[in-house]
DNA sequence: TTCTTTTTGACACAAGTTGTCAAAAAGAAT
DNA sequence: ATTCTTTTTGACAACTTGTGTCAAAAAGAA
């Protein structure tokens, strides 16, 4: 599952409007429904006031976030992601 | 070793000067300078003209180019994690 | 229906990226 | 040392992308 739908899904567990989450980052809820959309980028202090907000793990969510990021950089990459992570790795 | 050193060795190797390879990506030497140099970004497509212009292994050179975007973003994370531990520091 | 929440699209503004130019700096060759 | 070529730099405008807001529509709940 991607970092949106998650953390959509996780709002709803908690039964908390949009309108929460708009206020604690300071943004409209326009802007936030498109974050649970995939339409705007959330940066990673967001995703800390969003997993705050929430009361979810920060670590997962963060690399939930982050994973998300890297798919994004690789997704049209297929043929090399493999050998590009296996390279990127090494540099770790 | 990343992307632009790498270009940077292998035209070295070939002994061509950047005014090859920036009139094959159409650009001008200074433009072509700054991707050497890490201040420029290159595209997919521009590495594949860069391969074939240095009679290079296009693959792997797509391969190290495609690690240091994921590395690129991989290491914004690292700045978000000393970020959080300075805050947690400040808080003890 | 009425009230709340969510979604959408158009928009302006902000922020980042790009390539070029002119000039300086570095390097090689004579 | 001078000349010629290559490489690098900084300032700049053009372009691209991202960001948030607003108003209105759509969806959902009471």
């Amino acid at each position: 599952m991607r970092f949106p739908e998650w953390i959509k899904q996780i709002r709803k567990d908690r039964q908390m409007p949009q309108r929460l989450l708009a206020a604690a980052l300071e943004i409209d809820t326009a802007t936030y429904s498109k974050i649970e959309k995939g339409e705007r980028r959330v940066k990673a202090e967001q995703v800390v006031i969003i997993a705050d907000t929430l009361k979810a793990d920060k670590e997962e969510l963060l690399a939930l976030w982050l994973a998300d990021q890297v798919t994004a950089v690789v997704e049209d990459e297929h043929k090399v992601a493999d050998k590009a992570l296996n390279i990127a790795k090494k540099k770790n």
